[in-house]
Order: C-alpha cells, then structure tokens, then sequence
DNA sequence: CATTTCACCTGGTGGC
DNA sequence: TGCCACCAGGTGAAAT
C-alpha cells in the first residue's frame, strides 16, 4: 500500500499521538509472517517503554524507544530526546498494512496481528491481510539504529543522485524502485516522477543525460513533497493513522490511468511492463 | 556482482 | 450465483 508519502503521513500522525506515551501491554496474532523479531521476544522488550518519537526512513515507520521503567508508572510524558533511545519497533506495512491509533473498544479490522495499549489508554494497532509486511525489534545497546542503504529522495544531492544510476543497465523505472539506491520510491510515485520530468520508464538509466537525472531528480522532490500535503494515495483502502483517507490519487497523471487522456496532450495513456510491475506513461510527454 | 523473475498472501473485479 | 483469471501501493530469495 504505502510509499514515502504514505508512510510519512502515518508516521506524523502516530508520532503526534503517541510521543510520550508508554506500552503497557502487548498482544499479537498467531500468523508468523509479520515478525521479523520472534512475537514472544518482542513482545517482552516492548512492555514497559516510553515512546520518545516516531519517524520514517524510507518505507519504514520507527519508534524510538526510551528504557523501561521501573516502580510506578509515570504520569507525566517523557521529554526524553530521541537521541536517548535504546530501542526500536520498526514496522514495515508492505502492500497492505496499516497502522492505526485507535481507542481500545474500536471494532477490531479483521487481520488484526498487533495491539500495543498504552498508559493513555489508546492502543496502536498494525492490521495487515496480505501480510507482507513487517514487524521488527531492535536493541540499540547492542547495534546500531535502523537505517537502510537507500538515499533519501527529498534530500538527495544533484551529484549524488547522478551516481545512482552511472553505468547501470537498468529501466531507469526498475532502478527508481530499487530500495538500495533511493529509499521509499514505489510504483505510483516512480510512474508520476518519470511523467513529470518527461522520461520514458525504459530509457536505460546510465544512458540519462545529466540534465535529464536533474530533471528527475527535482521531478521527484516535487511529486513526493505535494503527496505528503495531500495527505498520500489512497488508490484502494489506504488510511492514515487516524482513518482518513489521502488525496494525491485525484492528482496522478499517470498511475492507474491507462487509456484515459494525457493532463498534458491528450493522448492515451499506456501501460506496460517493467520489472515485473505495471507501468503508465505517455508516449508523447515522455521520450 | 548486476539484473530479472517469482513466490509470498488476501481480496476485489470483471468475464463467462 | 459460481468459478476462474487477473490485478494490486513491496520485497527478498533464487535463477540467470
């Protein structure tokens, strides 16, 4: 379901939530595929911490941690910073997933696989039917925090950018989705970027001149930066930590819009292959 | 090593 | 209505 700007406007809103919060309990369905972590070990480490923030690094939503008290519970929020942490939950939502803070008594979703209550009374929950995605634990005491190999799209360099993709035989559409290189591109946004800087999705991506890489680049920036104010894509049934839907699907160009007409030209727009994955342009705007 | 393909899951849609 | 093929926002293992 979630790319970069579905998955930072979920993380927002959770943050927004829940910083300064604590787990009290933890309960987690019986299906395996979600924990990266066994459940019965993250279970263990997550009851009693404080929740000192939540953020996104690529497609992956991160709870910083705060050490778990002991004696009495405190009442007031931490004003812990997140550099303190010594642990994180990192949940990846895959195709499906969604995370949701919700009061306890809210009618469970069907595939439900996680409930976290917390001192507030709200409880975090991770719904997810296809179950690609994942839930992981990480002690920082013991290595480092999470952090994936891709670059970050929104704040990525010209030149850096430029040497993602040198000598790469790739689509550049396939090398776009490749989470080793940017993180947090998925398949509307790298469909969107690509309309927007005028490049066809199967141009070879070391064979991208330097001003067309520079056009992509800020094409990027730009669809991605406009998707968070939006609030992301909802193409099917994604939602935001509170329920609501997002808007940016009113504003593709070309995501999910084979044979309707061009935004800008008019002519069709078609749908390919590429990598596996279903893929829209037009073959006029983009060369 | 770089690149491509496919399996992993459930659910919705559209054709017959 | 039922059955089936196909499609879906992702990724990582296996094959090439």
């Amino acid at each position: 379901m979630p790319e970069l700007p579905e998955v930072e406007t979920i993380a927002r809103g959770v943050d927004a939530r829940v910083r300064g919060d604590r787990i009290i309990d933890v309960w987690f369905g019986t299906h395996r595929e979600p924990f990266k972590t066994p459940p019965s070990r993250q279970a263990k480490a997550l009851e009693g911490r404080s929740i000192l923030s939540v953020h996104r690094t690529g497609k992956h939503i991160v709870l910083e941690l705060g050490a778990v008290q002991t004696g009495r519970a405190a009442t007031t929020p931490s004003k812990q910073e997140a550099s303190s942490a010594d642990a994180q939950w990192i949940v990846h939502l895959g195709m499906t997933g969604r995370l949701l803070v919700t009061l306890p008594e809210g009618p469970l979703a069907p595939h439900t696989h996680a409930r976290l209550t917390l001192a507030s009374g709200r409880e975090i929950r991770f719904v997810d039917p296809r179950r690609f995605g994942r839930l992981d634990f990480r002690d920082l005491t013991r290595r480092d925090g999470f952090a994936g190999p891709g670059a970050e799209p929104l704040t990525i360099q010209p030149a850096e950018f430029a040497a993602l993709f040198r000598h790469r035989k790739l689509a550049i559409k396939a090398a776009l989705l490749n989470q080793s290189l940017l993180a947090g591109v998925g398949n509307i946004y790298a469909d969107e970027s690509l309309f927007r800087a005028g490049i066809r999705p199967r141009r070879r991506a070391g064979q991208l001149t330097r001003s067309e890489l520079e056009r992509l680049r800020v094409a990027l920036r730009e669809v991605l930066e406009h998707a968070i104010r939006l609030g992301g894509s909802s193409v099917s049934d994604y939602v935001d930590a509170e329920g609501v839907r997002g808007f940016f699907q009113l504003e593709h160009c070309v995501y999910q819009r084979t044979g309707e007409p061009c935004r800008n030209c008019g002519s069709p727009i078609r749908r390919i292959v590429v990598a596996g994955r279903s893929t829209h342009y037009c073959a006029k705007c983009q060369r």
